[in-house]
DNA sequence: GCAATAGTGTCTCTGAGACACTATGAG
DNA sequence: CTCATAGTGTCTCAGAGACACTATTGC
């Protein structure tokens, strides 16, 4: 939901070749379509989700946690029965930003989810059907989103896999590639953003959080995780503690006996620098 | 010089209507053509540079410096006369992270720069020759590589302009805001990550180094900017102190009566995160 | 009382931040 | 001796990190 802004456009009458076959000299005797052009302009994306299935134990214990990825089975040429990205075509009459978000909602009945652009593919050749340049996007969705879908649309042409699991498997063109670039920037952002609160309620335990943080990067080990987010001073103000009306404290014990203090992220986005 | 890996493709058989359009059920009947596709995919270059200058006074003294962006004037329609970023059009045969190196090439002269992907900007109309989708690159490049070119080719229509004078300009299509994106997202890099060195030598003492970075990004401010960047253990090893080959420290005394310590970039990344 | 998560007490060590101070050496 | 930059001494205070400890409560 940020990071998207679209327009503009270029060429300078200097000494590209490729520029000067394109300009011509006014507005009446212009035309573009002599000239070859791309053949298509689509969007593809990465949604991902965190699944929690709860622990078979009859004790209460935090879910386990798996990021997963959603894929769509191809039933035409090219790479017909192979499994690919969702993404479609981009039209005149919208932008990138615009053609990711509808074929989002249709592919999985979302809006108001994080979408966000992150690169650009188009090496030559990498579409048999032609020149077809991909705009690569992420969305990150919450389970209970994807939990209707899952349940109207069975037709086992489109499913969540576990981003592990995906990365092995023979995606579509160059999808899997696409799928490592997105995966290796939600690592990213998951450490310097508040992203994880797209994958959380909006009150959430601080085991909850950790959980999810080592989901999506299962290097991160903090041992005092507590200790540094609740410290005041210097996180902050990243988490707020939540409070009922009356202001006390909110608790929840759905993962554990002993009650846990809720906390919500707020508005504050810490500035990192690697200077001091 | 990274970020920038280009492939895939996309459109699923679902309910999109423009992708189903466009799919058709094998290869030897297949034609994208009939349909309507983009009037041109070009790459815009924000090119940065920063410029020093001499004091006027007598004194040894750090230069002033100036952060600027390289403009050319358009001689033809659309917005003929105006000032706009260089670019060109993408061809079939290249990627669009090559059609921007070939362009800053040919505008610049220069090859093997800091050079990045960071949008794509396609608002309808935002471009009165059609339907065409803008890929903005930057580039930082060191002063020294530009100076050859400003000499050569001293046509009045490519120039330098500082930054903060090309943003009150009106410029050629959404150049402004494409130059203003460019702008935060290097301020951003410039604190995160090592990018100060590609406008740098490669042996720079901390005063320049300072300087540099308050070049970018004029709010950044540190009183003891020295003893954080040389005490050990925390800013692991960015830096490390030049020395000759007999292992003696290498000093400079340009900018300074007293000689400074030489410092050079180390390739330690740090990884950066708000929750500790 | 066990299990599983939540949270605290206490200690050490490092660095951040402030500010005044010294160092260098050409003009 | 002045000026502009380079760099140090010294103090305080906060937090990182380690690790053992207590807290809660359904089963």
């Amino acid at each position: 939901m940020e990071n998207n802004r679209d327009h503009s456009e270029t060429e300078t009458e200097t000494e590209s070749e490729v520029e000067v076959e394109v300009e011509i000299e006014n507005e009446s005797n212009y035309t573009s379509s002599k000239y070859h052009t791309p053949d298509g302009a689509p969007s593809d994306i990465v949604i991902f989700t965190i699944t929690s299935r709860e622990r078979g134990t009859g004790k209460k214990a935090l879910p386990e946690r798996e990021l997963q990825v959603l894929l769509i089975e191809r039933k035409r040429w090219p790479f017909e029965g192979q499994w690919a990205l969702p993404g479609g075509f981009c039209g005149e009459e919208e932008s990138m930003y615009d053609c990711a978000r509808r074929e989002l909602m249709e592919e999985t009945g979302v809006a108001d989810v994080h979408l966000e652009y992150f690169n650009v593919y188009s090496e030559p050749k990498r579409d048999p059907r032609g020149w077809i340049i991909s705009h690569a996007f992420f969305a990150l969705v919450h389970e209970r989103y994807l939990a209707e879908r899952k349940a109207q649309d069975d037709a086992a042409d489109v499913r969540l896999f576990p981003v592990s699991e995906a990365l092995r498997m023979d995606l579509a063109f160059d999808h899997r590639r696409i799928l490592s670039d997105a995966l290796e920037r939600i690592r990213e952002k998951m450490l310097t953003t508040t992203i994880a609160k797209e994958f959380l309620p909006a009150e959430f335990t601080i085991g909850e959080l950790y959980q999810v943080i080592r989901t999506v990067v299962p290097d991160f080990e903090e041992q005092n995780f507590i200790r540094k987010i609740t410290s005041t001073r210097s996180r902050q103000g990243i988490l707020e503690e939540a409070a009922d009306e009356n202001g006390a404290p909110k608790l929840s014990n759905r993962y554990s006996q002993r009650s846990a203090q809720l906390y919500r992220f707020t508005d504050y986005a810490p500035k990192l620098s690697i200077y001091g």
